[in-house]
DNA sequence: CACAATTACGAGGGTCGTAAAAATG
DNA sequence: CATTTTTACGACCCTCGTAATTGTG
């Protein structure tokens, strides 16, 4: 029978246009290419190359066969690709959020529930991270708004409150409470990858400038050593502490004040009833 | 890399079930099947099977292993027809007919050009070989009636002209001339494989009874033996001789005295020439 | 105890690489 | 003379089969 190896030899060939090239690419001896192309007609039962003493060409044949091996190979790698895919799949479990918040308590309970899993989570939307629930993409989504779908399984989680950030210095510093409109213009230091707190700044402060900060680490130097604004919120400093040398100021908005639903498909609810219930245990 | 024997050997399995069975059906031993679906699993980093001590079956992944599996093995199968067919069809020169006097001569005078070639023939009716010769499925047809189309090279090949064969007894006999139509309703002996005179017989004598004889050397046989009447042609006579103990009649009706036409696509005329030329030379 | 799967081990087939030959430009 | 293909020959890898082990109904 016929196998994949003499047809990534062919294609070599086909690609490289002599045996020895061929075989240099493949790491192979041009004898063993060569004795590999003559059983591979053998087997076809057919002639594939146009022979002359020392030079050697696809015929009609040869280049069917090209095309035909193409596919087949494209199918195989296609079938080793896709097997582990699902493979992957199934021993991983996505989270969707629209904010980093939630994760930093999901994630590590999802650990905790399903030790041998792999846990990937990612920002996104709220329409990219619907659609990928109904498409098994996500498991679980983290949303900031309230679903209502017969489909849809979605349970408060929690909540979070945005804080303005500032040096003691700052004017705004003595205020009780503020407004995105009040500070629209200024400029602000700004973590990446915060999900929907970042189109929400865009949007109410259109004339401000944010000076984006990738790293963590540099983000909280920035923070120590300038005068910058910043944004924080309840969980941020749940988790880090009261930042220090820094004043904060509640951002008194509604669309700064959101609530944090944990959703899953229906037909999952059963399957992920031990996770609803420690999520329903910790909420945020 | 995988290769085309693993992905047999999984869908024995997946057909069999056991490992023993599947083995049994491949004629290859357990052990050597059963160490092949580990080595496959071990190529493609993934587990395919749920193992019990004594018990093998596909898990989740094995199952989409299985179905991309057909998929290649499919497409290698269908890679070696095809491409044993494209040769094949290389090496053969396919005629079409409307009948099968002209073959008498074309095949012969085909297989002495092209000694290495296959001569392969077909009797079928004006549309399927005018299709056959735009498919490129016949190289030449011969057709009754002249083809007048830009892309056809159609020349008159000769003529054949039918009578009627009765033994010395039958009323008829004496007949100079006769029509269909005064023979209309009686029974005669007809050869199969005689392309369009079967259906010119069906239509101009549509009460007659024709007994249809396969074989070439039982029909002789009947029409020696019998009083059934039946027909014969210029072409058949300068092959096979006059017919003893029978009396030829020519039929007088237009449709029973035909040109033939050799018939080739425009595109390939230059190729064929010296064919054209031999044919011109040996008219029926 | 019949049957199924896995492991161990030795045999054999097939592919590989090296070397040599033949041909071309 | 460098490059290419093919043939010859010996080495080695890999798959195979036999035999033995473990486990199940």
């Amino acid at each position: 029978m016929l196998e994949i190896y003499q047809l990534e030899q062919l294609l070599a060939f086909a690609k490289y246009g002599t045996l020895s090239k061929a075989a240099e690419e493949l790491h192979l001896s041009q004898p063993a290419l060569s004795r590999s192309m003559q059983k591979l007609e053998a087997e076809l039962g057919v002639t594939l190359f146009e022979r002359q003493k020392n030079k050697i060409i696809l015929n009609q044949n040869g280049s069917l066969a090209v095309e035909y091996a193409e596919r087949v190979l494209n199918q195989a790698k296609d079938m080793m690709e896709r097997v582990q895919a699902f493979d992957r799949s199934q021993r991983t479990i996505s989270v969707g959020s629209c904010a980093p918040a939630p994760l930093w308590s999901t994630i590590p309970l999802l650990s905790t529930l399903y030790p041998e899993m792999t846990i990937s989570s990612d920002l996104k939307n709220t329409e990219v991270l619907l659609q990928g629930l109904k498409n098994r993409i996500y498991q679980f989504i983290i949303l900031h708004e309230e679903i209502n779908d017969s489909d849809i399984h979605c349970m408060k989680y929690g909540e979070e409150h945005l804080f303005l950030s500032l040096p003691p210095a700052h004017p705004l510093a003595e205020r009780n409470g503020i407004y995105f409109e009040d500070i629209d213009g200024e400029s602000f230091l700004l973590r990446s990858r915060i999900g929907f707190w970042n189109d929400l700044c865009l949007k109410k402060m259109p004339a401000s400038h944010f000076l984006v900060q990738d790293d963590q680490f540099s983000f909280e130097e920035l923070v120590k050593n300038s005068a910058l604004p910043c944004f924080t919120s309840d969980l941020v400093i749940k988790r880090d502490g009261t930042p220090t040398n820094r004043v904060i100021v509640p951002i008194l908005d509604p669309e700064a004040n959101v609530s944090y639903y944990f959703i899953c498909l229906i037909e999952t609810k059963k399957k992920m009833e031990v996770v609803l219930h420690e999520i329903g245990r910790h909420m945020l």
